[in-house]
DNA sequence: GCTTGTGAAGAGATTCACAGCA
DNA sequence: TGCTGTGAATCTCTTCACAAGC
């Protein structure tokens, strides 16, 4: 009970369920069960409660939670009320393509300046966020109140890229660049690797159904 | 030891010791140490090598590893000798970063085939990937024994696609588009989602600084 | 009756710490 | 001496199962 500290997996888990009660409300459900929620959120019902109750949240016995309000908890839990402007560095295919993804600036994370290398962007814009070099990155994030930094650079740039973010007062990485970057402990780097998540589905398909190639 | 089973978050951390023992060997190293190996991939000694003991992998008290045998048989684990190709379905901004995304084809996982509902483009080609009606996916499947498929439509379009997937025969998913799909228990999904990230992210800020807007 | 909230049990992952061995 | 390999301890997360309460 009370907000006292939230464990990571829950974290992890609540913008699922924040989703899930969104298109709950949308349908025009008032009120919803750990069952409902457990299947649109592809987890079980003990799990939902569990997590749930670490918002302090009161659900009703026999009943279930009301849908707005838990709607509001969650929301206050992942503090969907702010908003953090985002720097995408590096505008390669998957830069471009982050640039311009509508789904951030829904949900609180606007991409409101980019960053690349390439004289030939820099000063321009693409889809309507302003492009610049990486030496003026301090700058920019100071004057857009930029507060995350997305890595889309190829590896080799990527440590060099987390520098300056770092330097420039960033203290939240998304990283795309497959490779680890360190910082400083109080920075947080979470990475994204497409090819590890690939790498990791074929260790079970091969565990599954050893294909003709074999080992 | 033996590679009875091997835990799940080990299985993860495999294609992080994969690319830095790859760029230990680049680097000339012959032998490396625990020490070494988690400073590269970002973990702690003791966790690279109670992970490593589980592939059965003996190293030489107190010398260390051998490069190109750990690379052998850190590969062999993953099984990235084989090669699993991939479909990619959508073709919106991520999927086309996706579909000529290199790091893919690189690591044994070429994406072969794209679909998309789009007539302009069935037909066509994206960097070389044939694009083909969904209504062909069963087909193009089977012809080019793809293994993975690749989410990236919109959310609204997310469980049709990965009904037809697994109606195609396709075992093993990735699935970018925001919304928790459902497939038999023999289908394994794995979800990227990059708003959630960001969510997460969010979370930590507001807690280490709450913003000027509070909450 | 029905569904939440939660202690307690169980499973899994991480870290410790040291014996084993080159 | 130095570094691996690993049981044991610890921590975290999940699941169970049932009392609490509408």
């Amino acid at each position: 009970m009370a907000t006292g500290h939230i464990p990571e997996a829950t974290v992890a888990r609540l913008p699922v369920y924040l989703r899930s009660l969104t298109e709950l409300a949308g349908d025009g459900q008032s009120t919803t069960s750990s069952d409902v929620l457990a299947e649109l959120a592809g987890v079980n019902a003990a799990k939902v409660r569990k997590d749930l109750s670490y918002l302090g949240t009161h659900g009703t016995r026999g009943v279930g939670y009301d849908v707005r309000h838990l709607v509001f908890e969650v929301s206050r839990a992942l503090g969907v009320a702010n908003t953090w402007p985002v720097v995408v560095c590096g505008l390669g295919n998957l830069g471009r393509a982050l640039a311009n993804h509508t789904g951030f600036t829904d949900r609180g994370f606007p991409v409101v300046a980019a960053v690349d290398v390439d004289p030939g962007l820099i000063g321009s814009s693409i889809d309507g966020v302003p492009v610049h070099s990486p030496d003026r990155l301090a700058e920019v994030v100071a004057d857009l109140g930029i507060a995350i930094g997305v890595i889309a650079t190829p590896g080799g740039a990527a440590q060099e890229t987390a520098d300056r973010l770092v330097a420039a007062g960033i203290r939240s990485i998304l990283d795309f660049s497959s490779t680890v970057v360190s910082v400083p402990d109080d920075v947080e780097v979470r990475a994204v690797d497409l090819s590890t998540e690939l790498q990791i589905l074929g260790f079970h398909l091969q565990r599954d159904l050893p294909p003709p190639g074999d080992v």
